[in-house]
DNA sequence: CTGCAGGCCCTTA
DNA sequence: TAAGGGCCTGCA
């Protein structure tokens, strides 16, 4: 059991971000599980800063550490939001005080970011169950999702997506779609080269940018955000401000304006 | 019963 | 470029 000191970490928040969804609280027992990159790693976190985590010295440093993104200083960017003395963000940075952007596994977004159109939260987490049943704490890999076909998905659940998942599961089995070269790419590069493929749009390509890539400039719109720019901003909403920190300013919004009305820890 | 949920695709004009 | 209909499914 390794316990951290860790400003601005909220591990209640981030399960709730909606960025990722195999985080879960076990039977509300204030312990939170986590799988990813194949490891099932177990945290706890009082109303504080302390947050413990069941893991190796070394899984935390080589795999957690940069999971959940904490060598990034996040009171830096809340000061450069601050800064522009907006009511909405404040509340919005406030609220959200623990939110972290989470450096998840580039296949397993593609997918997910697809899972996620048009589809809601609870209906996402059970199919990404199914999906992943067979494989245990291992998200499958593209050349298993590629060996399936299309009903086999809409067995799953996804309905029309069921296309899409096949699709590009077989691209990047045949190199069509290279994830390699997908990481070497600047963000507009990224997002041109993903919305070629059938399925990705704008906003599951800025998702695969921010959640898989790392593209923290990236700025996926959502009916939630849309819904922000319209309520709040008269339909205009600059983001060039923010920059390199326009993703994480997403988070912030979207993690508010959908639990504003909600009593959430 | 409708309407909608972290959209995308296709067709028109 | 913009607008609009259809699409899987589950739940309020």
């Amino acid at each position: 059991m390794i316990s951290k000191i860790i400003p601005d970490f909220s591990i209640s928040q981030i399960a709730h971000s909606g960025q990722c969804f195999r985080i879960n609280e076990i039977n509300q027992s204030k312990v939170w599980q986590v799988i990813a990159f194949g490891k099932l790693l177990k945290i706890q976190q009082q109303e504080n800063n302390i947050v413990y985590f069941d893991c190796s010295a070394e899984d935390f440093s080589e795999i957690w550490v940069d999971y959940f993104d904490l060598k990034r200083d996040y009171n830096k960017i809340k000061n450069i939001i601050f800064k522009l003395n907006d009511p909405y963000l404040i509340e919005a940075i406030k609220y959200g005080h623990g939110l972290r952007m989470l450096r998840q596994d580039l296949w397993e977004m593609i997918i997910t970011s697809i899972i996620t159109q048009q589809n809601n939260i609870p209906r996402i987490k059970s199919i990404i169950e199914r999906l992943c049943a067979p494989y245990g704490l291992n998200f499958p890999s593209a050349d298993i999702l590629a060996s399936f076909t299309e009903e086999h998905y809409k067995q799953l659940g996804l309905g029309y997506r069921a296309k899409y998942i096949l699709d590009v599961a077989r691209a990047v089995d045949n190199n069509q779609l290279n994830l390699n070269k997908l990481e070497k790419m600047t963000y507009k590069e990224a997002i041109k080269y993903l919305k070629q493929f059938p399925g990705i749009g704008d906003k599951v390509a800025n998702c695969i940018a921010l959640f898989g890539l790392h593209k923290t400039e990236a700025f996926p719109e959502d009916v939630w955000i849309k819904r922000i720019i319209k309520e709040q901003y008269g339909s205009k909403f600059d983001i060039s401000y923010f920059q390199e920190y326009a993703g994480i300013v997403q988070q912030y919004m979207f993690f508010y304006e959908r639990n504003k009305n909600k009593r959430l820890a």
